[in-house]
DNA sequence: TTTT
DNA sequence: TTTT
């Protein structure tokens, strides 16, 4: 069974990263990513919400603002629920598990890549394995 | 201003793909596609939708059908308007530019790229330039 | 500083996979990869060699064998060395952090992907990271 | 018969570009690509050879000098020959057919994307198929 | 042959 | 809900 989930986008922050946490105290970073449409004459402007979870996660809540432009590696996840008068929903976001920091001035500031696999400290309650994690790990609903 | 957009997937048809036509005669085939996520216990599932214009479309319409496993490489597509209730909604999906057919028994069927730029042959009516096509080149409202 | 490193390829083992191991007893699956030109009228084909380490590529040199077909995703590495008549030598050459089995034939035999993240069991004597782990792990040179 | 070919790499241009023209004028660039591994600890870099047509390889060539960031979308390429001492030589490289131009300081310069099929002027005597493009369109050896 |  |  063939199965293969791959997005690479490059684009500006379109607002603070969100750093909240699981139940069990993993953290999970949510932003929205503004690309703009190349070679297009109307300007069009694609947008995606992207979350990233335990030290990448962190890293970007730390580091990155609105505006900035980053890039993000990682797949294409899909989730659907019921919306509150009984239709049917869905969405379709990015989960990051690399990002490459841009838009350094001149040779200083900006660059930087943080990976997702790279270790990183393990919140006490974490869970090892992030493809299990979703949304009935939160409080409430997350997105 | 940084802007880059990339995905590869591969999963299978989730139903025979649909061959349109917008206003000006260009051929646009849609399909949805299930991607199984690896390492998952619980047998989770992404659904996308994906469209792939001109010959790249017809090649796709022509050969592939519900079930068919193929690896999709395209850019992310956001779209949004407005529902009949009035609320805001918004859709990310994939727009394919190069396909590649996978799942040929044996040695023998199934394998065989399609590229989009491949020249290919122009509807009369057809416009030249893919990102300018957009939903008000459709008779009616096409996702 | 800004550094970005993806290589996704698709095609036939050139040769049966070899299993070998460093000096520290991690395990290393080498094998080649010929990725055939596409719209090439001359039937083209470019020829790679591929790495793959601990579990990940015990599970190639298990379940493959030359001439199966293989989704590889991972880096390109080069290297550089000194010939016997002293010129100095170079090479690109791919290592794999994930792979998908093609080529089931119907939807049965073949597909299934093995990352190289997912845990895996570590060779007593093995290193942490792979990536500081080069030729100078290995008893004698290995491409 | 599976086929598939994408390399996205980011990262510093090692010497200028270098603008040279085919037998048949078509225009083709080559630059050297330094992109330093990440999470390595004795500072390794990986080196590549790239190469870019056309439009895209001319727009290389007038903007970008040694040291600029780039990040580049393309294919591997494969090539071998016969040295001068009748040994066997190959050399694996990158065919570009996008780039993304990075490194604005502040929110000015830098930036801005250059696709390979976006049309662009033809050179008079060029050929329109890139893919049968190789080092015999050239006077000499290219690489 | 090598960039930040 | 939107970035440069």
């Amino acid at each position: 069974m063939v199965s293969f989930n791959r997005v690479i986008v490059a684009g500006n922050l379109t607002r603070d990263p969100e750093l909240r946490f699981t139940g069990g105290g993993v953290p999970v970073c949510s932003f929205g990513l503004a690309v703009n449409r190349v070679r297009s004459k109307n300007e069009e402007v694609d947008f995606f919400d992207v979350s990233a979870w335990r030290e990448l996660g962190e890293t970007i809540a730390n580091y990155k603002k609105k505006g900035d432009p980053i890039l993000v590696e990682g797949r294409l996840q899909y989730r659907s629920w019921e919306a509150q008068d009984g239709s049917k929903r869905s969405k379709v976001d990015i989960v990051a598990d690399n990002v490459q920091f841009l838009g350094g001035r001149g040779d200083g500031e900006g660059g930087g890549q943080s990976g997702g696999q790279s270790g990183g400290r393990r919140q006490s309650g974490g869970r090892r394995d992030d493809v299990d994690l979703n949304e009935e790990d939160f409080d409430d609903i997350p997105f």
